[in-house]
RNA sequence: GUCGCCUUCGUCUAUCGGUUAGGACCCCAGGUUUUCAUCCUGGUAAGAGGAGUUCGAUUCUCCUAGGCGAUGCCA
């Protein structure tokens, strides 16, 4: 069994396409198949290779590797133009030399006329030997196919039109490449966007044409923005890699994009294994669903929180790299990282909130450094005991804390919140004793004195 | 215009003729908590509209409306 993805390499991986990629290697998975990469960049004026690169970092990125290809289809023009030759010389295609004024005009007038605007079959018989190749698409009947998420669907033959399927310039088109390479890389079941729906037809027609089994066709639903229009760069992100940048895990990404539109009961989250494991065709959805970035980010949150310190390590190295946060100069990020894993939503998030532990900054929040930093009394108390206690743990770190609230007699938040401002300097930070010990002797007393001369410099 | 596909809370979805229409995100209200976050409890909120089939329709059929897609020498 095997099942492809095969996108055009005309910008970068995006979220639909994630989406047909993960189903379509889950279904391969799920039947102990192969799931085979295929580019599909006959289109030479929007082919890039700059793309190709990006849709390779993207998948890999996303861990959905493929056991063969990637295939080109630029690789195999020879074939395509033996299939075209075949085709032609069977009295099935023929050359048309239409030229795209009088094919612009016969459009017009169709569509005025309230007709569908298709092609009038004007060079069918004329034996023309130059031009561009069309295919004889039968005239009367209808082609009809069980769609694994669809259903039945059916379309009569004179919707249809003699598509072309080579150029006048010999490249051959889409609708002819897919029906060769799916047939010649023994792919059964395609599983693309529902957009090919219309082509399926078509396609179904060369198929039988060239006398060659049918696979078996899933088409997926659009993935449409928050607005219920079709996804693109006004609703935010639309490529995969823009994900990792904004600090999300990509086993999150897949766990959110495989229930857009697939669904097992009411199960939220779904590892690789169990994706693979429950995915099936016939629980696919047929409407379109629209992306909600809130119930990504909570998935994303449910995945720092469960992950393995290490596993986030390896996720973080990118993003630290990217902001050039030396971790060698601070605590052990082991142990930063596990203070942050439940109340960091992103990575993007927990970095910022592992970089107090690793470099100094030289103000605080205004806001609150002005309703925080009052009264200098209790922050110097703080800074004498903390100065003399020897073993820095967090535990003696809060004991001391606890007595600078018995002798000012004044409760923890009086001293925890200024305090924590001080440590942080915009006020996050968690369990103060924890996050001090981490921070260290001595950036913590550095920072203490860095509050206290703020308080001074404003007292008066 | 024509053809195709689609239609359950704001969003993602469950339901395979009989349910107080369930779950999740978001939001709201409580509780736990050394801020934040986590965690726990509870709450708001849905079958596009209209016919028909049936003892009974969210579920089956048809119509309408709306949305999306196609209508390329793009894929």
């Amino acid at each position: 069994m095997k099942s492809r993805f095969a996108p055009s390499p005309t910008g970068y991986l995006h979220i639909g396409g994630a989406r047909t990629a993960l189903f379509a290697w889950a279904w391969a998975k799920k039947q102990k198949g192969q799931f085979v990469l295929r580019i599909e960049d006959t289109d030479r004026e929007r082919s890039t290779q700059a793309s190709v690169d990006a849709i390779l970092d993207g998948m890999a990125w996303l861990g959905l590797t493929h056991d063969e290809g990637p295939f080109y289809q630029t690789d195999r023009f020879e074939r395509y133009k033996e299939i075209i030759e075949r085709l032609l010389g069977e009295d099935k295609a023929y050359y048309c030399e239409c030229s795209k004024e009088r094919l612009q005009v016969l459009r017009d007038e169709l569509t005025e006329k309230g007709e569908k605007a298709k092609y009038d079959g004007c060079c069918r018989d004329k034996n023309l030997s130059a031009g561009v190749v069309r295919f004889k698409n039968p005239l009367e009947g209808f082609v009809a196919f069980d769609d694994a998420v669809k259903g039945q669907i059916s379309i009569g033959n004179k919707e249809l039109d003699d598509l072309i399927i080579a150029r006048s310039d010999a490249t051959p088109t889409y609708n002819l490449t897919v029906v060769v390479d799916d047939h010649d890389m023994d792919i059964d079941t395609v599983i693309r966007g529902d957009d090919h729906i219309n082509n399926t037809p078509r396609q179904i027609n060369l198929y039988k044409a060239l006398s060659w089994d049918l696979p078996k066709f899933a088409h997926l639903p659009m993935i449409l923005g928050s607005d219920g229009a079709r996804l693109s760069k006004r609703h935010g992100a639309v490529s995969v890699m823009a994900y990792r940048d904004e600090g999300f895990l990509p086993e999150a990404l897949l766990n959110y994009l495989v229930r857009l539109g697939w669904s097992h009961g009411d199960q939220e989250v779904f590892s690789l294994k169990e994706i693979v494991e429950l995915f099936e065709l016939k629980n696919i959805n047929k409407a379109p669903a629209s992306f909600n970035q809130e119930k990504l980010i909570w998935l994303n949150q449910e995945y720092i929180k469960s992950s393995s310190v290490d596993h986030l390590l390896k996720n973080l190295a990118w993003h630290l790299e990217n902001q050039s946060i030396d971790v060698s100069n601070g605590p052990a990020i082991e142990l930063v990282v596990e203070h942050l894993q439940e109340r960091s939503k992103t990575l993007v998030e927990m970095v910022d909130g592992l970089k107090m532990f690793y470099q100094d900054f030289d103000q605080f929040d205004e806001k609150l450094s002005a309703k925080q930093f009052k009264d200098s009394q209790s922050i110097e108390l703080l800074f004498t005991k903390l100065n003399t206690l020897d073993d820095w743990a967090a535990g003696n770190i809060k004991e001391q804390i606890k007595q600078v609230c018995d002798e000012l007699d004044i409760g923890f938040g009086k001293i925890g919140q200024p305090f924590r401002l001080a440590l942080s300097g915009n006020g996050n930070a968690g369990n103060i004793d924890v996050v001090a010990q981490l921070v260290g002797k001595k950036r913590t007393l550095a920072r203490l004195q860095m509050a206290l001369d703020y308080i001074s410099q404003y007292s008066h």
